[in-house]
DNA sequence: TCTGGGGTCCTAGGACCC
DNA sequence: TCTGGGGTCCTAGGACCC
């Protein structure tokens, strides 16, 4: 039997690469995308170039430029990340029916099943990269490996534009030295944890019984770090066709400045709501739990939730509930950082007809104002507790630029 | 110019039912 | 009166990924 040929596809600097091929001008230039505008904001994605300054993802603004004063600040748009990826998914699909999307900018890609396009791993690494290269003007890294966990390992090799094959009669030798939290999985703690006890590369932790791994962690962790200290990983490629349906929706959102005025806490609130709700209606889900998250200006992070007695999908139904969960919490004096609201649970599909004639009515309310906002763009009708607040300039400066409104309006209250 | 925002999965304790 | 154990749901928090 031939050994599997797993390929794992990893762009190189995504979000800047797709900016920097759209905008001929960022070119060659240090490129910061980041998150949202203020400096309490972090590197989403850098450049090459500006990683040849020391700049990394995670890393907050200011220290960022302070490495590089000249770095170019772009704010993420991620519509436009996600449409190039699909593209890009797409004609992977077209060299294998077995490819997983494994996030914005990785895909694995088993080249096992019938149907294939290419047999080759390297033939078909070619033809990905000079595909990218020529249709979206950046590079990408590839991996190729006997299983998921190998190929991951690989692409992350020789960034950028890498191209590492990694056989499984050479996954023991590579291993040996290899730190253990180059493995996808193996996180600073884990990391911690395993040095604790003398373990700090693949090589030992392939020394270790199962035994003991289990006594330390746990029934399923043992066995999680046995395999992967062999290199093995029975995870099958997903198709994207069968992925699962989304399990929560969510936003955060850290505050330009920390605060304990209520009235400003409600109104960030409020937007949370409004974009998280959209979005449900949007793939039409509804869920019955909502997680109330808030981080206080010392960094401590609380997260509450609770069950609803039905399914929910309306903006007003979420804010009841976080609220309920905030004054129930008892900390109103305390500045807060961030504040974030999800709502999990979900079931697509599933929405009942409103008995009473006030849900009605702010259900159709509801539906003409999606409709508005979808074809002019985000909050361009609001609550007047969000269209009066500071927290509704940057909508209305966008709104602004586009052309699109010439009136501040008000809708209730 | 300290520390973003989107998720998934796991654990562990308690409630509750049979 | 005194009591086990399995199953499921709910909840809080943390680890990990990009």
């Amino acid at each position: 039997m031939d050994e599997r040929h797993i390929l794992h596809i990893d762009m190189d600097a995504f979000f800047a690469s797709v900016e920097q091929s759209a905008n001929p001008f960022l070119r060659g230039k240090p490129v910061i995308v980041g998150g949202n505008r203020t400096l309490r904001s972090i590197v989403a994605t850098a450049s090459y170039e500006a990683r040849a300054f020391g700049i990394r993802t995670g890393m907050p603004l200011g220290q960022a430029f302070r490495l590089c004063p000249h770095a170019i600040l772009v704010m993420g748009d991620t519509s436009k990340y996600a449409d190039t990826s699909r593209r890009i998914f797409t004609f992977l699909n077209e060299i294998s029916p077995l490819v997983e999307i494994f996030s914005i900018d990785e895909a694995f890609l088993d080249l096992t099943p019938r149907g294939c396009l290419i047999r080759d791993p390297i033939e078909a690494a070619y033809l990905i990269k000079s595909m990218i290269r020529f249709d979206f003007h950046f590079t990408c890294s590839i991996g190729i490996g006997p299983n998921k966990l190998i190929a991951k390992l690989a692409s992350e090799m020789e960034k950028p534009d890498g191209l590492v094959w990694i056989r499984k009669k050479e996954v023991q030798g590579v291993l040996e030295k290899l730190p253990v939290d180059k493995l996808c999985g193996i996180g600073p703690h884990l990391k911690k944890r395993l040095a604790h006890i003398g373990i700090t590369t693949c090589g030992k932790l392939r020394r270790i019984s199962l035994k003991t791994l289990t006594k330390r962690f746990g029934i399923m962790g043992g066995r999680r770090l046995y395999q992967m200290g062999r290199g093995i990983s029975e995870s099958s490629v997903m198709p994207f066709f069968s992925e699962p349906l989304a399990k929560s929706m969510g936003h955060v959102h850290t505050l330009s400045h920390d605060t304990s005025d209520r009235e400003n806490i409600e109104t960030v609130l409020l937007m949370l709501c409004e974009k998280v709700a959209r979005r449900l209606r949007e793939k039409n889900f509804q869920g019955r739990v909502v997680t109330f998250v808030i981080r206080f200006s010392d960094f401590e992070t609380l997260s509450r939730q609770h069950a609803q007695p039905h399914l929910i999908d309306r903006a007003d139904e979420i804010l009841k509930a976080a609220l309920k969960i905030f004054s129930e919490m008892g900390c109103d004096h305390r500045a807060v950082r961030m504040l974030g609201v999800s709502v999990s649970n979900l079931v697509q599909g599933a929405r009942q007809l409103d008995l009473l004639e006030e849900d009605q009515s702010k259900r159709r309310l509801t539906e003409t104002l999606d409709e508005i906002n979808d074809k002019y763009g985000e909050f361009t009708m609001a609550p007047a507790a969000i269209t009066r607040s500071r927290a509704y300039e940057p909508h209305y400066d966008a709104l602004k630029t586009k052309g699109k409104l010439t009136h501040r309006l008000e809708t209730w209250d």
